[in-house]
DNA sequence: ACCTGAACACCGTTCAAGT
DNA sequence: ACCTGAACACCGTTCAAGT
């Protein structure tokens, strides 16, 4: 039935670029875990055995998404200029590049996670913010533990332990706090607190000030140790 | 032919706590990612369909796995007396104390990430790091960006983003490194300084070294930032 | 109340067959 | 060289049937 254009207009043959393409397309759109060979293939208007000749096998594929992905941020980077003598600003807008990027394809950091080989991509951005701290005077050995304590946030996420997305009505979240005081007396205290400093739902963290708040109290103390050596 | 003991001996009933427990053993030996209903259900001698009677479905089970660990956890805390005064040491062994824990159950930390609800032993875990920060003279802000801050290192775990467990003898470290060298020049002139230094293999990151730096590296930030106050 | 066997609706992947 | 259909070896889970 969907056969109008057949022999005139070949639909434009398969690729590994057009594979990944729609796998990422898919994945933002309705999350990795509904990204099945069957299903990727179907959005290609193919079956799924033909995604085999352009890609080794799922885990391929999911290599080759978080490829693309790093290349965005890595091209992202490249055209920020900031004189190499302001270390601080330059790393923190690299980092929030990135993290502007992975914003957009949510997927990624659990598919980063779950990776146990560092891509050619990857690779070269850590070397570029390697190359930012020892420009700036850090001791190798400080290097070192800086990419350590920065971790995923250098690549711009923090996997968040708990999912505020469930906002709850101010009235639902009055209720809640009131019944769990008993068990959860700080946290409880917390949250009713900032929640009524702020507007009053349960939906209370600003994940971009959380994440830069983080950033900077890390960036804060690795430019105290190089200044202290 | 495994029916030794049947009529006289009948094999301790299936019960939550005892599926978990196989459940968390299985995970601690294999990986989470062998964890099977029916992988789980054969090492409890019984078929996999009886295990719904104990749990809801695989979610619930994962969900119980995670209250376990983390139950071990508060118990461990518990047991922990340092003088309330004291705060940067009371969180430093709690928080390394969970790590210690984790440590054991290498699934654990995926499998929390993967969860979007927390659990009430979380919760009780969190509301004691917050009574901590608290007591110590911590805004209510202050402690709130804190927690942001610490994420699942509060848990004692980072989610690293390479696998060093490949270990390369000296030789194939060296050779990978020179080729590796023009791609990655800040990247490997980093590696091959500190593993000079060091031992003589790839295997060159003190995962417990780098956890404590990062974290002490965020509490002195935390207490400048409560002084300044 | 608890356990089981067969079955269902999915996966990723192999393989021989098509063009 | 690329695509396909049928099949295989797995999943989690449902359901009717056993005791």
């Amino acid at each position: 039935m969907a056969k109008q254009a057949d022999a005139t207009a070949p639909r434009a043959p398969l690729s590994r670029e057009r594979v990944l393409r729609a796998a990422i397309t898919l994945a933002d759109e309705s999350g990795v875990e509904t990204l099945t060979m069957r299903g990727l293939a179907r959005t290609l208007g193919v079956e799924a055995m033909s995604l085999y000749n352009h890609a080794a096998n799922k885990d391929d594929i999911l290599a080759g998404m978080v490829d693309a992905v790093v290349s965005e941020i890595n091209d992202a980077v490249a055209e920020i200029d900031v004189p190499a003598t302001e270390w601080r600003t330059a790393m923190r807008r690299r980092i929030l590049a990135a993290r502007a990027i992975l914003l957009r394809h949510p997927w990624a950091p659990g598919v980063i996670e779950s990776r146990t080989t560092m891509s050619p991509t990857m690779l070269r951005y850590f070397d570029s913010l390697i190359g930012l701290f020892r420009e700036a005077g850090f001791s190798t050995d400080l290097t070192h533990h800086a990419m350590h304590a920065l971790g995923s946030r250098a690549l711009g996420f923090t996997q968040e332990l708990y999912d505020d997305s469930q906002e709850l009505g101010p009235d639902e979240t009055a209720a809640l706090l009131q019944q769990l005081a008993g068990e959860y007396p700080n946290l409880t205290a917390m949250v009713s607190e900032i929640t009524h400093d702020a507007d009053t739902t349960l939906g209370w963290c600003d994940d971009q000030f959380e994440f830069e708040f983080a950033l900077d109290l890390i960036l804060d103390g690795l430019e105290r140790l190089r200044d202290a050596a």
